[in-house]
DNA sequence: TATGAATGAGAGTTCATTCAT
DNA sequence: CATGAATGAACTCTCATTCAT
């Protein structure tokens, strides 16, 4: 069978306002549910019935379930992605450049921790096939702008050279979501984290990440 | 109703030379299946393929498909688990310890990096459920092994004491994950990284990890 | 309930002068697609793309997908019976009736490939159900006239009287439909059978056809 | 996902005994229930329950709906075409053979019609791509048999040599496909043809389709 | 132990049809 | 007349699990 799709309403429309309201109670939906219950453990009709729109809706927007995740993947790492960018062209050292990005990502993880819960839980599922659509450019394009930030603290003499960009971009990433990962499963402050004790997480794991790309003499 | 249970075999015999050699063979066979296509993306047909042994076999010995998850993950973790106390229990400053952690985490990716995949990929999956079997407890001995070393360490005053142990395991465990993505998805080294890269990004990351937390005056 | 139907200038309308313009093209879009895809291979969808209208204007037009496709049929096999009618109420013998009505098929082959493959290639398509429109009607409608030629041809002593006039009417029209769908097919002639194979075919399918029907002595 | 099939019980075992009995009674229900509802009006459920089998067996012994009727016509016209070929083996002219074809075939339709039902109504349904699988090529090796069959008589001197082999077949096919055709749909005989009826039909089947190939003097 | 045929609930996807604008 | 977003029933296909041998 296989016939051509025709998909009208594209991936995000060029003028936000333009966006059908209900693609994005789809979207927001599917955030919830897909941290609720995980990717492979909710239905499309757990999603419709969340966003509060008819079963068929969902395809009218989105070719499949798997688009419907690289869709929310896309969405949340946008934004995350655009934040960096933000800190990077703002003023400051590589250091403090990476800090804040820290910062924002606990930030974020206050306001949104399911958002962050997705994002954070369903990152490296996709198998070994490289088809992975938007979702590993996205993360990679993350890591790499990490990475450029290191590269830069290095070149102004800030941050301790023996360690390659990569290397240190994935070490602060990683530090960030193994502890957003500890405080999703309740691990770090308990089921419900207060926001104090988010804000004390916040410092340490900044603390934690960065210390050892200082150039400090030991 | 309590009549006694025929599957009294299933889990890991006591006597490890008592189990049978195609137990052994649907335990490997699983971990590569499930570090090629992940866990939701592969049938038991394929572990049974994979393992040569018949369709059923599996059912034999595994009660279903998540215990053999489970059983992939405890085995491996009970590796891990078990160095890390070996390492912890042996001499060495807390420091030495967690490096030594570090390397030998990243030894296993060089000799066996599908275990490491699994371990790596599917940890967090598990919903919301606590219903969680043995592997999030299994997740949570490591890092809670860990946060004791870097408690260790700051009583010894080597380690700073402003971070909260759990946060510090975290950041290490972390940092090991993500550079292991990394090098999993061919962000680092490229798709099949030499055993120099592997040495470069050991020793790196080791640095990367723990410097920060080390008092050091700066 | 009985309240005045909207729906009400949908079937031809009596003056075709008054007929929609997009109703037309609605009708002769169907026509490419079904010949194209079949009938349950195409979606309501890709009619109105083909038409060049929009999705819903389909249904404005006709009331179903099911309608649409009888009056695809009705539209084709009037033109079909319309021509067998004037060819019979002019003049010649019965013979030369019924080849002029193989050449006239093969004649419309020849201009609308398409119309003719929809009118073979979903005729008999229509399952147990006696429920048929318009549909089998017509198709019948066809044979009965070629039937009543026969008929009158035997009645007149040019064909010969010890074959039942359905039977004959059956096997001219059959062998006229195989071949065309020899030809649709890509059997005879190639896969665009150029005029001269056409004009060919043309001549030797009623030679065929008619031959047995003649009296003859042997 | 597209992964690998496996599909271990192939096509028709080299052994027929050896074809386990639910595949027939699946291979059987479907002929049923095609002939009574078409391809597109009956669903898997359809021919489960028909075959008195578990829904999922049919994707056991078949890959999809399509390759089940496939299978079906694979098996139908192997039957045909194995007489065809038996026919031209055995003793008489080509004007022999050729009755003797539409005699089996219309034998055939007396005592399993469903069968021919399917075989019938179903042909010519594959869309254009020519991605038919056995269907197309097994149609056409019928055609190209009788084929054969004429052009022998050409050679023999029995039959008219200015038709076209391919072009002649397809008119004795047509005729015997269309009179099927009629008799399935009622028109030749009533809804349940008697034996007389079918016999009658046979022989004017015969007539009329050959009588025009014999090389006559008019 | 070992096998693989058999089962059937479950979920993704399609698409005819409706309806508010 | 015209549009296309919205609806949801229907159906195919998958695959974990069972069970007779």
């Amino acid at each position: 069978m296989n016939r051509p799709r025709r998909r009208a309403p594209a991936r995000a429309p060029a003028d936000p306002a333009a966006e059908p309201e209900k693609r994005r109670a789809i979207l927001h939906a599917a955030v919830r549910v897909f941290a609720d219950k995980g990717y492979h453990g909710c239905r499309i009709a757990d999603v419709a019935r969340q966003a509060g729109v008819a079963y068929g809706l969902v395809y009218h927007y989105f070719k499949n379930k798997d688009e419907l995740l690289e869709s929310v993947f896309a969405e949340q790492w946008t934004i995350f992605i655009q934040a960096i960018q933000a800190i990077r062209a703002g003023p400051g050292t590589a250091a403090e450049h990476l800090a804040a990005v820290c910062r924002f990502a606990l930030d974020i993880f206050r306001t949104a921790p399911q958002a962050v819960r997705v994002l954070i839980l369903e990152v490296a599922r996709t198998p070994n096939q490289l088809r992975a659509g938007s979702t590993r450019q996205t993360f990679e394009a993350a890591l790499r702008l990490l990475a450029d930030m290191v590269r830069r603290g290095q070149e102004a003499g800030e941050l301790r050279r023996d360690v390659d960009p990569v290397i240190g971009a994935a070490s602060v990433l990683g530090a960030l979501e193994l502890n957003l990962t500890a405080m999703v499963v309740g691990l770090l402050g308990g089921p419900a984290p207060s926001e104090d004790d988010v804000e004390r997480v916040k410092r340490q794991v900044v603390e934690a990440a960065l210390g050892g790309l200082l150039v400090a003499r030991r």
